[in-house]
DNA sequence: GAGATGGTTCCATATAGTGGAACTCAATTC
DNA sequence: GAATTGAGTTCCACTATATGGAACCATCTC
């Protein structure tokens, strides 16, 4: 069948996965699905109502990463074929969803863009800690990475190259996997109990290299390594070559609200190396918790 | 359609058992509503089932551009408190709105700026036209905006600045009037008509200055001449001492897909002077149009 | 022109959403 | 400190809405 795009890591193709807590008994998967570049594990679906539905196609849709044909769609959902037509035209019709009518493909309409400027200016730590982040890059001249923690992924909120200055939406909006890159352990690490639980149980535990954290295990018990020394690395977790410090973003009350990373490759330094940065790290972080505390929105 | 209400919510029920309904001020407020800041006139508002309205409630957070609390969002909603409730609750569960347990708040949520990252990249010209807009941004040395028609709004999804980079979704991602701005005109203008009637009357007409057009027929006269010269300007229409010249994107089908500006100020330079832009922005507007052409997503 | 596909519409039924009212839990007020 | 208010939350009978199996309608394919 279609495309699934890159070689995307080994990665299986299930089609067994399920095992749902809320598991529909019949349901057979009906084509590929999923693997695509990582993440999720939808464990424990919510599912609320008919909005919860409408929703979840829009990221199945999202997921694709590019136009797709209504069948393409209809062999990902679980929805019978008229419930799925009538959801994607609702959004259609909403402007969440945008349809070519040449091609005949649905694509994220561009409602969203807008809906996510607000969420951006209100919800992340971005605009507030733009300036910190500045001054951080020109410091340390390393790629910075602002990201917060969204249903167990890591989202990217900002990002600061030395070299070119900044992507957009290309990079931010971006999301990642939790277990396998340093902000994501650093705000797992420092999340309450239940939902530390719940953000392990989110993770997909693809073994990207020969250091990848697998398993429900071994990320936890680096997580509370990560809780006492109070900063988390990535020791080429993820990518071949690619290391980085990272530092949770904690509130006054304890709850972490993100996290901050200095990146860099093995051919520019060592992990040793990042431990310089680790003070800077740690007190820029500060610097953005306390902005975000005193932070209101003029009334 | 169904509308209803409203009239009865003052009716009272027979059989009401008991007393007590007149201590209250009782709320009368629900009548005002509309109106907002500018544009949308929300006309003919579809309103497809809940997902429809789910999606209102999420645009009118949106509109505060800060966190509400839950009354503030139902003295604006046409919708009694409990429907409101299990909205705002469904939205929450979902990741759409954030919930600030301290303040008591809702403000869009990070999913959205996921969902956003992706339609940013599948939906917008953004990415295909950057290039060409790096390379006009350069030789002319003034700011250039890229924007897309959304619901009869100006959608800017691109911005460059001679002077400050960029600003990432502080800028991306905001929405302008149609009816006063030279990238709304120049997509208008090339609408087909019942699309171009559609936009019109979407507009909100507010007089900024004294150039404004602030009626339906003089912006579909105006409309009319850019179809004939290809470009549109802004007069000061929007803001005394800000001039641009735009043009549309279009597609070889004759579709409009998008418009590009050159936006200056007075004292930089005059309207005449703009017009020195023209050809290499048709230029620009072209090759753009041209690589959204051939633009296809890698399968 | 018989057979596939990809997409759209119907419609009886069940499910999911609705909203008026009652309740809870503060923070005020008298 | 009892009474009042006003946010926020829950209940539940009522019904508007979503559901999905099946039929239908275009195209393409051989």
């Amino acid at each position: 069948m279609i495309l699934t795009k890159d070689v995307n890591n080994i990665l299986v193709r299930p089609g067994l996965r399920d095992a749902q807590i809320l598991g529909r008994p019949r349901l057979i998967r009906r084509g590929i699905k999923d693997s695509m570049n990582d993440q999720t594990t939808k464990a424990q679906r919510k599912g609320d109502g008919t909005v919860g539905k409408a929703l979840e196609v829009l990221d199945q849709i999202a997921e694709f990463e590019r136009p797709v044909r209504f069948n393409e769609l209809l062999e990902v959902s679980e929805h019978p074929k008229a419930t799925l037509y009538r959801l994607v035209q609702t959004l259609t019709s909403q402007g969440m969803l945008a349809f070519d009518q040449d091609r005949g493909t649905y694509a994220p309409g561009l409602r969203l863009v807008r809906l996510a400027h607000a969420a951006w200016r209100q919800s992340s730590l971005a605009p507030l800690a733009r300036p910190f982040i500045d001054g951080l890059s020109q410091q340390v001249g390393e790629t910075i990475h602002l990201a917060q923690l969204d249903r167990g992924q890591v989202l990217y909120v900002d990002k600061r190259n030395a070299v070119r200055p900044i992507e957009m939406f290309s990079q931010a909006g971006k999301v990642g996997p939790g277990y396998c890159t340093g902000v994501g352990k650093a705000m797992m690490a420092f999340l309450p109990p239940s939902d530390r639980d719940d953000a392990i149980r989110r993770q997909a535990f693809v073994q990207h290299t020969p250091t990848t954290l697998a398993s429900a295990e071994a990320l936890s018990k680096e997580l509370d390594e990560i809780l006492d020394e109070g900063v988390a690395y990535d020791r080429e977790e993820h990518e071949q070559g690619i290391i980085c410090i990272a530092a949770p973003i904690l509130l006054d009350n304890g709850r972490v609200v993100g996290a901050l990373s200095i990146t860099t490759s093995l051919q520019r330094r060592s992990l040793e190396g990042l431990e310089a940065f680790r003070d800077v790290l740690l007190e820029t972080a500060t610097n953005i918790a306390e902005a975000a505390e005193n932070w209101q929105f003029p009334s």
